[in-house]
DNA sequence: CCACGGAAGCGAAACGTTTCACAGGAGTCG
DNA sequence: CGACTCCTGTGAAACGTTTCGCTTCCGTGG
């Protein structure tokens, strides 16, 4: 592999003047040289080593990503996926690589920092950090630039987040303008930013919406579409139902669909479903999934912003992204009798 | 931030025997030095910089990984995002970083290689790069390290693939096996050659297994939903129609679904549908699809084995991944009449 | 005609490692 | 006791850049 050594030999000139040449540098050289170089640069094949770049420099122009390592389970990373796309093309108007490492244990106590510190990132962006990521609190302590997506808000680091809160109290607002008057919930991910705010917003804006949501309504869940389908078994065997369900993920709301289906109970006409995120899944299911979307994209693209001004050193701030409606097919007016029984819909 | 000669001037030492201390290096040190060295690390809060070693080593202990620029349209890419995951899971294994390369145009005629070649990577990964990329060729012609995920098996580049012609064999068995004996099709995405094997081994064994296969049953298609939508669109227009489809991928065929789901054809009742790939929405839709499965976990795994192995100068080869047939929902016998007509299930 | 300033190029240092060639010193053996 | 080897450790070069401080040269203005 050529090198700026052998352009130099070859026009016997110094390598100072190739660097300045090929890098319109920081000094001027005549315009018939700088053209010899060019030549000989294309001639020798030359390619700019970037390693050496950076360690002179200082910059890799890359930027780490850390994502939890259940991205390799498919279910879970609707979210994950789509914010590693919006960085990818972030990333790619702003002029930076994407290293990612896939090995760093976010919730590991004394974190492999060096993967991270070891100057092939200028910074580091977090997918999903668990509430209280020991790796985000140890970046943190270094000042080194980084910057989380749905991270934990109640820290420094820069963030960018739905807002959950308002999300929740939409679907909410929804189901209640539908005439629903009960409601039931599967929980978020526990540990995660999304999971625990949503959790909090939904008996919160259940209450001030007055809609009745009884504590054996409130099913476990992981954000996952296992995690729904039993959800969906635990409130089967339950007496008295709600009127709708708002899964606190689009995952949580297909596998809870389904498995509604599988014994015979149809969404909306029997119950009224509404999830959020507004994945491929929620448009891809039948019926269609009512939803709250999030602008997944724009969050990766404002996150990664953020980074490349803590990069450059000027501020950044935590940001709130609206979340909106969508309405399809899973939801609708609750049938007239108040309380769906489970007698009533379901013969076993 | 400190570098090994903090610590060599620190314990009034050689910078070499640091190194020697630290790498366990080629040469002894004295397990004293040694230990006096690993605790000054510690209190210096030494990190060693990779830059700097892959500079002098020339390697850097990372692969490249390109993806076609539409990995950002999210119906496109459950293949790669698997394809993704199972390269980070064993770069894990191998102890390997991953680099995306978002911005590698691999149509472009004269691939910016600088990208690839720089020095940052030990080797290239390509995810479904379109037949005859001129990037990969380059790579070929300059026998730097690479392999390609689903790329063209006709050329020497070493290839992971699924064995298409098998796949779609089993699909039209399980079709006949049904009692079927006429098929449409939904072409995939042009330049892949997951869709040209496809494509071509459709007309093939569709023939042998003597089902009929008119014209005007081939559905153009590009391996997403929309597109799956306009197929069904130019099958709910025609007169005749065949009593099963086989969908090139999962997108395609649940596109197909849903738009003759909203004129009231029902799945499988009216017509079958089978797919490829098993993605997520496979599982996901109602019905569930049947589909062929393929390994793509595995098939990832495998292209990262075979380019550590070029990248040691080893020899590697191209595999074929065998595809494994999933039945589902979505196909069953076909109703007594032999061809659907538009007329019989189809008020308009 | 001389001094000065700017332009253009050169040499060398530096970034943080790894590793080679070599130097002392201790131990071993004849 | 001298020669040999083995063991630790040192200094320096090298990886491929970028960039600083110098030198040289030319044109210009006083």
């Amino acid at each position: 592999m050529a090198t700026i050594k052998d352009i130099a030999r070859r026009l016997n000139i110094s390598v100072s003047t190739v660097s300045y040449a090929l890098n319109d540098g920081p000094r001027q050289v005549t315009p018939e040289v700088k053209e010899r170089v060019r030549q000989a640069a294309i001639d020798l094949g030359y390619r700019p080593n970037r390693v050496a770049r950076s360690l002179k420099q200082g910059r890799s122009h890359t930027i780490g990503v850390a994502a939890e390592r259940s991205m390799a389970d498919f279910y879970m990373s609707f979210f994950q996926y789509n914010a590693l796309n919006g960085v990818l093309n972030e990333c790619e108007d702003e002029g930076l690589d994407v290293l990612i490492f896939s090995q760093v244990d976010m919730r590991r106590e004394k974190g492999r920092l060096d993967e991270l510190l070891d100057g092939r990132a200028d910074g580091i962006l977090f997918i999903s950090p668990p509430a209280g990521s020991q790796a985000v609190a140890e970046l943190r302590a270094h000042k080194f630039p980084h910057v989380t997506i749905s991270g934990d808000p109640g820290t420094e680091t820069v963030n960018a987040i739905v807002d959950n809160a308002v999300g929740v109290k939409m679907a909410l607002q929804h189901l209640a303008d539908l005439g629903h008057n009960s409601v039931g919930y599967i929980r978020g991910g526990s540990g995660l930013a999304d999971g625990l705010e949503r959790d909090a917003a939904m008996v919160q804006f259940a209450r001030e919406l007055n809609l009745e949501l009884r504590p054996e309504w409130i099913l476990p869940g992981d954000f996952t579409q296992p995690g729904g389908r039993d959800a969906a078994e635990r409130l089967l065997v339950q007496k008295e139902w709600p009127t709708a369900v708002f899964g606190s993920n689009d995952e949580a709301a297909v596998g809870f669909v389904h498995r509604l289906h599988e014994d015979g109970v149809s969404v909306p006409v029997d119950i009224s479903v509404i999830g959020f995120d507004d994945s491929s899944h929620a448009r891809a299911s039948l019926p269609p999934l009512t939803t709250i979307q999030q602008p997944v994209g724009e969050i990766a693209r404002s996150a990664v912003r953020a980074l490349a001004r803590l990069i450059r050193g000027e501020e950044a701030y935590s940001t709130r992204f609206e979340p909106r409606l969508v309405v399809r097919g899973s939801t609708s007016s609750p049938k007239v009798d108040n309380h769906a029984t489970q007698s009533g819909i379901h013969a076993h």
